[in-house]
DNA sequence: TTTACAAATGCAAATATATCAATATTTAGG
DNA sequence: CCTAAATATTGATATATTTGCATTTGTAAA
């Protein structure tokens, strides 16, 4: 049985794993690739950003496994997309703070 | 002489560095308090949230750092606020992914 | 100027992350 | 089944982050 204090700080854990999975300059650039409901390869992720296949996949490995893409097998290729619409905000947010 | 790339990858930088520092549980919970333009001292804070003091000051500053507080001098005690309000999207926003 | 409270800093150990190269796995097509 | 293409995983190394303790700095009041 949990308590409150055991609940919120669980809810601050998850909170800060997924926060922590975007706050990278790769993880960013991919997002605001899939913004708007885009759909993108592994490999069509890892041309645009110009960085090593396997980093590629690792990066978006972490954002699948803390909740912020999904993704799916189509053939031989693999597609990733937001899982969360509402996501967009926080780039939109960060290129409001940072670009005063 | 910077050229568009460069540009661009100082801007995901300095976006990335914004939101790593605020990736944190204990900072999460921080900006939360200071949700709505409220201003708290550094012993507000520690006692808040139960940590060290030195924990607390520490967190504070890497939040000021980056751009995402401000603080103020009152006498023997320092405010901390948000810098820009719109931050509180992005707190709100993981609520709303993290909650479902 | 001495005292006491508030905040910031330096340090060290433990832990976590990032990257690339190499290798393994999955799938489609011959 | 065999091969090649697309992804994922592993291992190794380098780098960064987190935390509390001890100490220092800043400020107000006696």
């Amino acid at each position: 049985m949990m308590n409150i204090q055991e609940i919120e700080s669980d809810k601050l854990e998850m909170a800060a794993s997924m926060l922590k999975a975007i706050a990278h300059p790769m993880r960013i650039a991919i997002l605001k690739h899939l913004e708007g409901g885009k759909k993108l390869t592994v490999t069509e992720i890892h041309e645009l950003l110009g960085i090593e296949q396997s980093t590629t996949s690792h990066h978006l490995g972490i954002l699948k496994d803390k909740g912020v893409l999904c993704s799916k097998r189509e053939g031989k290729n693999t597609s990733y997309y937001l899982k969360h619409d509402i996501l967009s905000q926080i780039v939109d947010c960060l290129q409001r703070c940072t670009c005063e």
